[in-house]
DNA sequence: TACATTACTGACCCATTGGTCAGTATCCTC
DNA sequence: GAGGATACTGACCAATGGGTCAGTAATGTA
């Protein structure tokens, strides 16, 4: 970005830094504005290039859209699958201390704004859904489920359905990076939780909820559910 | 819609149906599609009019989204202004049982739709955000708010930061309606968790978690905050 | 300085689309 | 069934924007 203000006067070569100055363009366009209602010419402007240049590295708009989240999100999961391998604490603390780490640093990261962009588009470009699903949910459900469960067998953890117990853990944190790009990002709004609380206490919570053995809650909630007993049957991990 | 596909050759005069049924068409189209890249055309289309009907009821295509999100959203606002007046149970039960009941109505009706609509569009309009924030999340931040800050105040809930907790309880619901017509509505994906078991359980996990006393996941919690007396400092309601 | 290579430009093309309006068909009243 | 009122239509307009390509200028080489 700070190449494209400086010497904008002299026409430029730079065949290497081009690709990921054009997606660094398109990302906040994209994310702010929506890729139907981003011009091209704009991602290139931003970019400090012309419309033709950027049709030299990327072959169409939607082209520029699927190297995008690509480009952001293998990385990601290439950082996190690296990171778990190099963890060498027990589930417990990986939940309480890692995962909220971890979050904070998405949170802070471009990915939060590929998350709100992914939400946004998914439905026209059905490809990048497959991808998604193969690449970014499915290692991610069956990681923190794994930590999940095995609490679960060592007793530690109450027998709640799975799955349901990652997205109670992970929901909140996707909807917070999404939240961050849209509504989050208006002008003159009061500004809401600070993630920095936020997401520690939330997985505490959960954690703690996962460990109390019977109380009240256990009453109310079975009082709620439509089938009690369902709670539980889904507990074992397919 | 069923009035849009019968009688397709003779012309029809009803004015009272039409601003409903372009709304619905709208909103439908708006969801999947997103609002820059639904044509005008098109929603006349499914509500069975021609582009020049729609402009004699809607302004221009932004005044057809206001409305679009306007209409839903009051009417959910309404209903449940109203439902909580009605109820008469303690706090607790309110959080376990109401909240709950209320997601899983609110996760089936069309306002499921607007709320991704919603985290789509509102960078790009601006004075939607204001409303929002005045009409949906202050007074139901403020409600579900309440019921915690009473909760912590009777001593039956830990002391933890009453805004994060209420986010605790809300975000996978938002999420969970969000996702549904995102990635939930892309084909040939194994569907994700069902709602009926989820969500119940996710309130019962959040508010046992709220209720337990000292347990291992204070201290991992405690031990992951950069700030851990921060997590209760905030505790009172503003 | 002359020439070749190639990264880069932006005027241009044309399909698309938000919005208009003169005209049409339906309904209502008498 | 005549005539007025109006809900409705769709051809049309002007503007927009994705994508192209003939031309330009920076760089390297001799």
């Amino acid at each position: 970005m700070q190449s494209a203000t400086r010497a904008a006067s002299t026409r430029q070569r730079r065949k290497e830094a081009r690709p990921q100055e054009l997606l660094a363009a398109a990302l906040a366009l994209f994310v702010e504005k929506g890729f139907a209602a981003t011009r091209i010419e704009q991602v290139a402007e931003r970019a400090g290039v012309s419309k033709g240049t950027l049709y030299l590295y990327y072959r169409s708009k939607e082209d520029l859209l699927k190297a995008v989240v690509r480009e952001e999100l293998t990385l990601r999961i290439e950082e996190a699958a690296e990171e778990v391998k190099r963890y060498t604490g027990s589930s417990a603390d990986l939940l309480c201390t890692m995962l909220p780490q971890w979050w904070l640093r998405v949170y802070d990261s471009p990915a939060a704004g590929v998350l709100k962009l992914f939400v946004t588009e998914v439905r026209a470009f059905p490809d990048l859904a497959e991808y998604y699903v193969r690449e970014v949910i499915a290692p991610n459900q069956m990681l923190v489920g794994s930590l999940v469960q095995r609490g679960i067998d060592a007793g530690e953890f109450r027998p709640v359905d799975v799955d349901s117990a990652v997205h109670s853990l992970i929901l909140p944190m996707v909807m917070l990076c999404v939240h961050k790009h849209s509504l989050g990002a208006c002008a003159g709004l009061p500004q809401e939780v600070d993630p920095q609380v936020f997401i520690p206490q939330h997985m505490s919570l959960v954690v703690s909820g996962l460990l109390a053995r019977r109380s009240k809650a256990d009453n109310a909630s079975s009082a709620a559910s439509p089938s009690p007993p369902n709670t539980t049957n889904k507990a074992k991990r397919r």
